[in-house]
DNA sequence: TCCATATATATGATATTTCGTATATTAATG
DNA sequence: CATTAATATACGAAATATCATATATATGGA
């Protein structure tokens, strides 16, 4: 895990909406995301794979579903920049957490 | 400033090594930068005003000389950011910072 | 005022990213 | 084994970013 690939990494709306969800939820599985981000299917799961082949997220099958969760061996580095990216004010975490709490509900 | 702004201001090489370079030496003018990264003029002063015009960075003329620093009203979530990237091992500051102390001495 | 140095900007070409759509894969269930 | 639901991937088009080159601007000194 490089920085420069970090920050490429989270240089998008979806993938950044993507990552500070699961950071806050801890897991979370493809159609949470869809529903949350309001987003089509193929675009969240060709995100994903971006952010897990940047050994960014982890993904971890159940049954038909696939949950995902940031990289248990994320350099202290990397979760420090995560972390400090949850305290910015004027992100879409707040409204994305309330939809992704009827997602969850529903799946 | 907001956050996926920040990302992508810092998800480009060259800029990223000049915040890097910039805010561990606290304020470095163009001809630095250039020497420093090995890099043309052209090419370092378009990635510095997109910084500039991010509010990353705010730029101070002195003489013929222009010097760039880290915005003094960045937010601490920024601030962290960027020194968390700091941290990170494998970047190009290390060598960057070697570059920039002979640029320093001649111009 | 003329010239040299430092920096900024414009422009068109090239490379990279992102997206929508279609299709493939995988697992559960009848 | 056929079907459905969840997810992944392939592919070409459209949008975006980056670059090299040329040119413009600003400053200081002869």
């Amino acid at each position: 895990m490089e920085l420069l690939q970090l920050h490429k990494a989270l240089a998008d709306d979806t993938r950044l909406r993507c990552v500070q969800l699961i950071a806050d939820q801890g897991e979370l599985c493809v159609c949470d995301l869809m529903q949350a981000l309001d987003t089509s299917q193929p675009k969240i799961s060709r995100h994903l794979a971006l952010l897990r082949e940047a050994n960014l997220l982890i993904d971890r099958r159940q049954g038909q579903w696939v949950f995902y969760q940031l990289h248990p061996d994320l350099p202290d580095w990397a979760k420090a920049i995560i972390q400090a990216g949850l305290q910015s004010p004027k992100t879409a975490l707040n409204a994305d957490r309330k939809s992704v709490q009827s997602a969850i509900i529903c799946c």
